[in-house]
RNA sequence: GGGAGCUUAGCUCAGUUGGGAGAGCAACUGCCCUACAAGCAGUGGGUCACAGGUUCGAGCCCUGUAGCUCCCACCA
């Protein structure tokens, strides 16, 4: 093994091999229990970022956990062509080299934006590649490929023939930047300081004015009625008389409407049914006519009159200024209102009637929400279940055309003669309708989510009746944050429901935002962005993957810091020089087995101990608690075995005694290849890269069984008998410290004690550790000498020669803190154990346990207050 | 307006069905002892936001309060 632990020495290569010899790769197997992860597909938009990184580290540790438990494991990776967003980009790239959209035309952008893919998903597989991720690359899907699109046209015509897929006019979200419809998911709320125009409107014969109060001005072209509400005793005999519209000349009727909020502005609202949602819900119960004032890009159209042409705000501002001038405006009142954006290009989306097609959600959504109420599937951590109820039975129809190119072409055509609309899974030569040849599809695209609800069943085969999709499907969990549960998660579980007949998978576990050290959202617009491939490039894959799964809870954001790589990097430095440790030493020898060796109280102790982390470890995983796991393995890996086994094999490593010498060897080699198998999962370059070097290891560590609990290799008894030995060594060090004697000077140690067994087969461990020279039994302290200081203990009391380091009034003041320690105790003890209420409900173990402690405390403060008085 | 989360050591955060408050980093003291100074040993440091309640027992469960964060809806 190499001195130190250099990652780039390995990362690569291993992975090279890894993929090469197949490790990843799914074939079916009857023999064993499949378990499949499909990946969230990452955007093509750009490349990986921390976000990304930890949503992998977590699906390719859950996945590597379960391959060495003996699933066939499948990890579907894939990209998804993100249709807006991706348009959005290489529409800002084309813009360098002064191109538009028009100046390729349709193809031309389409052949760009294929280019744009291959670059980008090459950089995002090698990315995934980077962080070690174990997925099946035969099996790579982009939600353009073939089979995805099949499984699109399926699913659209199913639904469309269902009547599930219609199209009509209505209130959608419209992006002027991008001109495109959004659906309500893909909007965006902020606040933002506007203005409350309080506009006169004058009465058709001039006896009377309302005052309207509106944010958005410009709109009232469009208006086609003002309203109040029918109680409302102000305006209430109004209705029915009309209105004349400022700046247009259009009279209007006032109509009675409970949309109209007595309490709000002035009580009177102008409405505009092609601009405004509920506007347009009041144009329908009243038979308004809708009237758009806007075209697609923002600008005012004909029916603005002179501001025909302009665009939205400056039409809003010299409208505001005509209205002054022309006396209609009665006042300008600052007010904050939300303000919607596109969820893409951040600019201010405008409610415009269009005619879009929708998916009709009422149907789809009950089963969806039976599903999880039925705990067929499983949110982690729970309470995402609430979010997720909440948006599906408040849910409305799904806009999912886009007036965008890059994406699914909606399978439907028109018939230039005879009008016949026709929606097809293969794309149709003639009307069958009249038989005209003279067909053209809709221009428009799929919502780029229409085709990730389907990623589940459409990455194994959908709709054909594929072996894999009988095995893989419905998977077993999806791994993903929490805010794209109504974008995708929830669609996912509709669409799966309804074209599988199944869930699409069995758990969700959520994971938050990874933030930066001072908790902000890590954003371009803020360049507090950090590169994945930065930090592996420092500090390496395992060290990256290990600080972004430390101390993570499901649901929680945590936050990323430099430092917290660095410490986990001394984690992998740690693993890495134990290991040689271990390795070394058992060069040249053969490593017997466990059974082969006679066990001393330290390894009974270490083994014991790996057992219970085996069980912790193994259940948090299951639990996908994989924050817990890891502190678990840190805590064991560097304190027990590092700081204390590694210690205590050393007299045996050293010594002349080749039994001892081949228990010890055989039990770091057991142990180890214990924390490596365990850590495995986690971080799985360094295991693999030292799993090669360990005495009768061969292969690939990732392929191998992860540990089992085994209930014989817990000495529960010894274990616990060798850690009076542990606190032996730990009073000793203390009391070193204590009077200011280096640990490296040599003391002698007098112990009084029951134990003189336990004491004797740990000599040499005390010796060594505590830095003691040597060991006598004693029965009181003067048999010990004058100047000791004395550490009383569960297992005995000892006294430590100090000669004038000993400052007898110290001595006092420190003895006096323990009685006062032991007391505390004793107090404690007792209230529990006389309070009726405990002993009668609390259980026998606890009851056990404090009697035990009592029992103690009581021997310890006898014999500190012996000592007191021996000073 | 509705919902959710958070508040624990100086900082960042864990704390897994209620049973003696933990880690990393920072601080202090002493150590290069043949795996590791990217290290070792030791030490200090917390009214678990606040107020009630349930319980033999509460950081954990319930109610309320305050502050912060997020999501949804959206009043023109």
């Amino acid at each position: 093994m190499e001195k130190t632990y250099d990652p780039k020495r390995f990362e690569d290569r291993l992975y090279k091999e890894w993929e090469e010899t197949g490790c990843f790769k799914a074939v079916r197997d009857d023999k064993k229990v499949p378990f499949t992860i499909v990946m969230p597909p990452p955007n093509i938009t750009g490349q990986l970022h921390m976000g990304h990184a930890m949503d992998e580290t977590l699906q390719d540790t859950i996945i590597r956990f379960k391959r060495m438990q003996g699933y066939c494991t499948l990890w579907l990776p894939g990209t998804d062509h993100a249709s807006i967003a991706t348009e959005v980009k290489i529409v800002e790239d084309m813009k360098k080299e002064g191109l538009t959209k028009a100046d390729l035309g349709r193809e031309g952008f389409l052949k760009r934006a294929w280019a744009w893919k291959d670059k980008y998903e090459n950089r995002i597989c090698s990315q995934l590649k980077k962080l070690g991720s174990s997925c099946d690359w035969s099996r790579l899907t982009f939600t353009m490929d073939e089979k995805c699109s099949k499984a699109v046209r399926e699913v659209f015509v199913n639904l469309y023939n269902s009547h599930l897929i219609y199209r009509g006019s209505r209130i959608i979200n419209w992006c002027p930047c991008c001109k495109t419809a959004l659906s309500d998911a893909e909007v965006e709320y902020a606040e933002e300081e506007g203005n409350f125009w309080h506009i006169k409107y004058f009465s058709e014969d001039g006896d009377f004015a309302l005052e309207v109060a509106t944010t958005r001005p410009e709109t009232m072209f469009g208006d086609t009625a003002v309203a109040v509400n029918p109680a409302d005793k102000r305006y209430n005999r109004l209705i029915g008389k009309k209105v004349i519209l400022p700046a247009v000349g259009r009279a209007i009727p006032i109509v009675g409407d409970e949309h109209a909020d007595m309490e709000f502005g002035t009580g009177v609202v102008k409405i505009t049914p092609a601009h405004d949602p509920n506007d347009f819900e009041v144009g329908l119960r009243h038979n308004l006519p809708v009237i758009r004032v806007m075209n697609d890009d923002g600008t005012m159209n004909e029916n603005a009159g002179k501001y025909a042409g302009m665009d939205r705000y400056e039409c809003r501002k010299l409208l505001v200024k005509d209205l002054k001038e022309s006396g209609h405006l009665i006042k300008t009142v600052p007010h904050a209102h939300n303000v919607g954006h596109c969820y893409r290009c951040r600019s201010t989306v405008e409610p415009i009637v269009s005619k879009q097609w929708f998916v009709k959600m009422e149907e789809l959504a009950r089963p969806a929400i039976n599903a999880v109420m039925d705990k067929k599937v499983t949110f982690v951590p729970e309470r995402f279940a609430k979010t997720y109820y909440n948006w599906m039975e408040n849910v409305k129809d799904w806009c999912i055309s886009r007036q965008l190119w890059w994406g699914h072409r909606i399978p439907v055509w028109y018939c230039g003669d005879c009008g016949k609309e026709i929606c097809a899974k293969n794309d149709p030569e003639v009307c069958p309708e009249c038989g005209s040849a003279n067909l053209t599809q809709d221009e428009d695209v799929l919502d780029t989510w229409f085709s990730s609800a389907l990623w589940p069943f459409s990455t194994l085969g959908y709709p054909d009746d594929t072996s894999d999709l009988e095995y893989f499907y419905p998977t077993d969990v999806l791994v993903t944050g929490y805010d794209i549960i109504f974008f995708w998660v929830a669609r996912m579980i509709f669409s799966g429901l309804r074209h599988m007949r199944k869930v699409p998978f069995r758990d969700v576990l959520m994971h938050g935002l990874v933030r930066d050290e001072k908790g902000r959202k890590m954003s371009k617009s803020l360049g507090n962005g950090v590169d994945p491939l930065d930090v592996i490039e420092k500090y390496g894959a395992d060290s990256l993957r290990f600080s972004l799964l430390q101390g993570v809870a499901p649901g929680n954001d945590t936050r990323y810091s430099d430092a917290k790589v660095e410490a986990c990097s001394n984690f992998m430095n740690k693993i890495w020089n134990a290991s040689r440790f271990v390795i070394t030493n058992a060069e040249g020898r053969k490593v017997k087995a466990l059974s082969e060796v006679k066990l001393c109280g330290a390894d009974k102790w270490i083994i014991s101990r790996l057992q219970s982390v085996i069980r912790d470890v193994t259940l948090n995983l299951n639990k996908f608690e994989l924050g817990i796991a890891c502190q678990t393995l840190y805590d064991f890996t560097w304190s027990d075995f590092c700081d204390w086994y590694i210690e205590l094999s050393k007299p045996a490593l050293y010594g002349a005694d080749e039994d001892k010498k081949d228990a010890a060897l055989a039990v770091l080699t057991f142990v180890l290849d214990g924390i490596l198998k365990l850590l495995h999962p986690f971080i799985p370059f360094i295991t693999d890269e030292i799993y090669r070097s360990l005495p009768g290891a061969s292969g690939t560590i990732m392929l191998k069984d992860y540990p089992r609990y085994n209930s014989r290799l817990t000495f529960k008894k010894d274990a616990q008998a060798f850690e009076g030995v542990m606190e032996i060594i730990k009073a000793v060090r203390a009391a070193k410290t204590e009077v200011g004697c280096p640990p490296s000077k040599k003391v002698s140690l007098f112990i009084s004690t029951e134990a003189k067994r336990l004491v004797s087969a740990n000599r040499d461990s005390i010796m060594k550790l505590a830095g003691v020279k040597e060991i006598e039994f004693v029965s009181c302290q003067s048999e010990a000498g004058e100047k000791v200081v004395a550490k009383v203990l569960a297992v005995g009391t000892l006294y430590i020669p100090m000669g004038d380091l000993v400052d007898t009034e110290k001595e006092r003041e420190r003895l006096e803190g323990e009685l006062e320690k032991a007391v505390a105790e004793i107090r404690r003890a007792d209230g529990k154990l006389s309070n009726q209420g405990f002993m009668s409900k609390a259980p026998k173990k606890l009851v056990d346990e404090e009697r035990a402690k009592l029992e103690k405390y009581i021997t310890m403060r006898e014999k500190i207050l012996e000592q007191l008085k021996n000073l």
